[in-house]
DNA sequence: ACGAATCTATCTATAGATAGCTAACCAACG
DNA sequence: CGTTGGTTAGCTATCTATAGATAGATTCGT
């Protein structure tokens, strides 16, 4: 694996774990292998490295979702939850753009659109999934947002699996 | 108003506003009109001073809920939900508790605690007041922190609004 | 005079960032 | 073939800014 991957996974890792202020480039440099101003030579300011990260996040979402058309309801919605499921139970980790969202005031201003970008994708994804007729696709993304973080601050990785089903047995069978 | 209340009013906003990192003792020095060894003198480390914070807000929120036997089914929601949208609509600003649990890997370790008995105290809150039969009322709450964290990265302070309303609909008159 | 509250001045640690050198590789050229 | 030169990736060393924190002097109300 490439250099600039394996520091990006670094990278992703730890702030999905602890925020924008919960790595910096000598913890990554300790993770990779290499020292903190090789960081540098891949990625020059921590805004750029950040930014990269928001860019693989929103890419990797695309392509682990497909095409919303082919998960109609109760699919499409699991199909999403399993997106933030993986990562809440197996390694407690945040939704990256959840983190950064919390943070937001004090991140360098280019991040927001990012951030902001991958919500957009991700409600719209859910609204054709689900027929597109109400709100229904903000507020499960909003559930599933929090959801992580009640899990994570009780340290109670079935929340957000509880939350899920919630979601689906009310919001979506019951519609 | 007293020096301590005056600093812990600053923390609040920025922590709300930017997370733990978000704000430096001199920042609240620069708020209150004093130095930061001042600050010091208050709350000699940062994280006794956002110990404090959590003591506080978690306070606050008991004395703002009253008795959750008065407020049955959707009055509950609302009182809960009214707790998040004045401080989302009016400054943009997060669940103290929702941007610490998004950022917890790296904050120090005596927060965490504090973090989980405001939840608790909450969801605890909403059951009751629900009736006590389901899991809704860890969703609700989930929800609700989610969405504020959609509202301030989209810029659109009618999110967290629309998913009360929302929550209301599907989880409250439809079950 | 005493103590609470604030000050000035400063410490140490760490952050992000930069300059400039080096080693490895590969292609082109004489 | 062997040398030259560009590119890539990393290094050492260091800078500047800022963080949290502390010591000790000062101010001020009772």
């Amino acid at each position: 694996m490439d250099r600039r991957t394996t520091i990006l996974d670094s990278a992703e890792r730890r702030a999905r774990a602890g925020g924008y202020y919960g790595f910096s480039f000598r913890d990554i440099a300790e993770d990779v292998g290499i020292k903190s101003a090789s960081v540098h030579y891949h990625f020059p300011t921590k805004e750029a490295l950040v930014e990269a990260l928001g860019e693989r996040y929103l890419e990797r979402a695309k392509e682990a979702l497909g095409d919303p058309l082919q998960y109609p309801g109760p699919l499409g919605l699991q199909r999403v939850a399993d997106l933030f499921l993986a990562a809440s139970e197996k390694d407690d980790l945040m939704c990256l753009c959840g983190v950064f969202g919390a943070e937001m005031a004090s991140l360098p201003a280019t991040i927001g659109p990012k951030i902001a970008e991958y919500f957009d994708f991700l409600i719209g994804w859910l609204e054709v999934a689900l027929g597109d007729e109400s709100r229904r696709a903000c507020t499960i993304v909003a559930a599933l947002e929090g959801g992580m973080i009640l899990g994570r601050t009780k340290r109670d990785p079935s929340i957000l699996r509880a939350v899920t089903e919630q979601l689906n047995a009310d919001l979506i069978a019951g519609a």
